[in-house]
RNA sequence: GGCCCCGUGGUGUAACGGUUAGCACGACAGGUUUUCAACCUGUUAGCCCGGGUUCGACUCCCGGCGGGGCUACCA
C-alpha cells in the first residue's frame, strides 16, 4: 500500500428521512476513513431538484450528527458544482464523446424492438433545440468494475445505452454528476450501495471520456426487511430518525450497523467504536443482503445501557424525554438503570416518582387479590414506624412480615408495588419506597387500602 | 425481456479443500429473584438443489432454482 492520501465520500440523496441503509453507508464510510487516516467527504446528491428538499437536507445531516458521524468536508450540494459540470459536459460535447439526441422514451423503445433487447439503444446526432445530451457507448468489447468486495464484475457494453447524461435544459444527471465529482474531488474511494454496482458501468464510461482514473469500488449488500424485501418504510423503524425516537443509543446503534454485513473473525460482537474503527475493513465486508432485525438491536443497546455511567444515563434519559437532568431525575434512573433496554423503557418505569400511580385495571385485578387488606395494612403499620426509610431498612422491615404472615414474598411486595406505582412492573420495590418517600408511599398505600372490596 | 449481483439455522455472522460446521440474537426449558430486566445452565435449528473436479467439497467449476438490483431527460 503506498503512502496516498485516502479520501471516502458519503453522498446521500435527501429524498427522504436517512434511511438505515443510507446510514449504514454512512458509518462505514465512516469507519473505513478513520481507520485509513483518510478523510471523509459529505457530498449531497441533489441532482434532482424535484425530489431532493432543503428539510430533507437538513434531516439526513440531523441524522448523522445524532450518529455522531462526522465529516471533514462539505455538505457540498449538486448547484456548487454545476460550473464544473458544464465544463465537463461541454467537453464531452466537443470531443464528440457526447452529442444531442431528441429521441423520446418511445423512440428507444422503437429502436430496441428494431434491433433486440440485449443491445443498447445507439443514437444519431440532432440539431433541434432543447435536446438531451446521450454518451456515445461503444456496441464493443465490457466495461470491468474491480470492486473490493466482489473482484471484477464484467459488463457487456452492447447492453448499456447510450446513456443521457443531461438534459434538455442544459442540467445534468446522477451518472455523469457523480462520475465527474468524484474525479475532481479526488475521491480514492467509493463505498456504496449495491444498487449502483450496475451503474458503475456508466460513470466509468464518463471517467474514461474525460480522462480521469477511476476511484476504487466497494459495494455493499443492500439491507432489507424482514419479509426479505427491500427495506422501506413498510418494515416499522426504517429510518434513522424512527430508531432514535424508539429510544436507541447512537453507540449501539453504530455497533448494530456495522455487524450488519460485517463481522470479526474472533466473533466479537459488542464493540465500541474505537474497537469498530480499529477493526473494520471494506474488503471484509460479506455479500449477501442482510436483514434488519431490531430485535439485537434491543439487546445490544440494553447492554450499552448499561454500560452508562449514571451521569450519562441521566443525560440522556433526560434527553429524550425532554426534561431537565436535575437530582429527581438522577434518582430515578439511579434505580431504574439495569431494568430497561431502550430510553424510551425508562419512563414507565420511573414516572410513579413524578406522578400519581397510573390506573392499570388488570394489574390491580391480578394482585390485589382476597387476603391482601390485612398484608397491606401490616405494610403501613411497618412503614410508618420504621426509622430510616432507606432501601437496607425497608428490606429487613418488610421481609419480616413475609415471615409472620407466612407468605411468600411476592405476595406481599406485589401488591405494595402496584398500591405505589399503578402497575406490577417497577423497578425493586425498596428503591422504589425509598425513592417515593414515606410520606406519599404511606399516602398511595392508604388509598390502595380504601379501594379494596 | 436484457444486463448484473447474491444464496451457512428464524435473524446477523465465523471458519475451512479434511472440524462433532463455531459465535451472537431469538425461541423453548430450568435455575436465581420482590415484579420486570439482568444473570447462570441446558435444548432447539443451518451449509438452496443437481451434476461434475478431487482420495475428500459447505468451500472450486457448470447447470437449475430462489432472492435482489439496474435497465428514467430519478438518485
Amino acid at each position: 500500500m503506498s503512502e496516498e492520501n485516502l479520501r471516502f465520500r458519503f453522498a446521500p440523496s435527501p429524498t427522504g428521512a436517512l434511511h438505515i441503509g443510507g446510514a449504514r453507508t454512512g458509518l462505514y464510510n465512516w469507519l473505513a476513513a478513520r481507520h485509513g487516516g483518510g478523510s471523509l467527504v459529505l457530498r449531497i446528491e441533489d441532482t434532482d431538484r424535484e425530489r431532493s428538499t432543503d428539510e430533507h437536507v437538513e434531516q439526513i445531516l440531523d441524522a448523522l450528527r445524532w450518529l455522531e458521524l462526522g465529516w471533514d468536508e462539505g455538505p457540498i450540494s449538486q448547484a456548487s458544482r454545476a460550473e464544473s459540470h458544464a465544463a465537463a459536459l461541454a467537453r464531452l460535447l466537443d470531443s464528440g464523446a457526447a452529442y444531442h439526441d431528441s429521441a423520446t422514451a418511445k423512440d428507444v423503445e422503437a429502436w430496441k424492438a428494431e434491433h433486440g433487447t440485449d443491445r443498447g439503444y445507439r443514437g444519431e446526432p440532432s440539431d433541434e433545440g432543447g435536446a438531451a445530451v446521450r454518451l456515445r457507448v461503444p456496441d464493443q468489447g465490457e466495461t470491468v468494475v474491480d470492486d473490493l468486495i466482489r473482484g471484477p464484475v464484467r459488463f457487456p457494453n452492447r447492453s448499456y445505452d447510450d446513456f443521457v447524461i443531461a438534459r434538455g435544459d442544459g442540467s445534468v444527471l446522477y451518472n455523469f454528476a457523480v462520475a465527474v465529482d468524484d474525479a475532481e474531488m479526488e475521491i480514492t474511494d467509493v463505498v456504496r450501495g449495491d444498487d449502483h454496482l450496475s451503474n458503475t458501468p456508466k460513470q466509468l464510461l464518463v471517467l474514461r471520456a474525460l480522462g480521469h482514473e477511476p476511484p476504487r469500488y466497494a459495494h455493499l449488500p443492500l439491507l432489507h426487511g424482514p419479509d426479505g424485501r427491500k427495506l422501506s418504510k413498510r418494515h416499522g423503524a426504517a429510518s434513522v430518525q424512527e430508531l432514535r425516537e424508539a429510544g436507541y443509543l447512537p453507540a449501539a446503534v453504530r455497533n448494530y450497523l456495522a455487524l450488519l454485513g460485517w463481522g470479526t473473525d474472533d466473533d466479537t460482537t459488542l464493540m465500541s467504536t474505537e474497537e469498530l474503527v480499529s477493526r473494520f475493513e471494506v474488503a471484509d465486508v460479506g455479500k449477501a443482503a442482510a436483514i434488519f432485525d431490531e430485535r439485537k438491536l434491543r439487546w445490544l443497546n440494553g447492554r450499552f445501557m448499561r454500560e452508562l455511567s449514571l451521569d450519562e444515563y441521566t443525560a440522556a434519559v433526560a434527553c429524550h424525554l425532554g426534561r431537565e437532568p436535575d437530582e429527581r431525575l438522577r434518582a430515578a434512573c439511579e434505580i431504574a438503570q439495569e431494568k430497561a433496554q431502550t430510553l424510551e423503557e425508562v419512563w414507565p418505569l420511573i414516572r410513579f416518582l413524578f406522578e400519581p400511580p397510573v390506573d392499570d385495571e388488570k394489574a390491580w385485578r391480578k394482585v390485589m387479590g382476597d387476603g391482601t387488606r390485612p398484608l397491606l395494612e401490616a405494610a403501613r403499620e411497618a412503614l410508618g414506624s420504621v426509622e430510616a426509610f432507606d432501601p437496607e431498612s425497608l428490606e429487613s422491615t418488610l421481609s419480616q412480615l413475609t415471615t409472620q404472615f407466612d407468605v411468600k414474598a411476592g405476595k406481599i411486595y406485589q401488591p405494595i408495588r402496584v398500591a405505589i406505582t399503578g402497575s406490577t412492573v417497577s423497578p425493586g420495590i425498596f428503591e422504589s419506597l425509598a425513592a417515593l418517600g414515606r410520606e406519599e408511599s404511606l399516602s398511595r398505600i392508604e388509598a390502595a387500602i380504601a379501594r379494596l372490596p
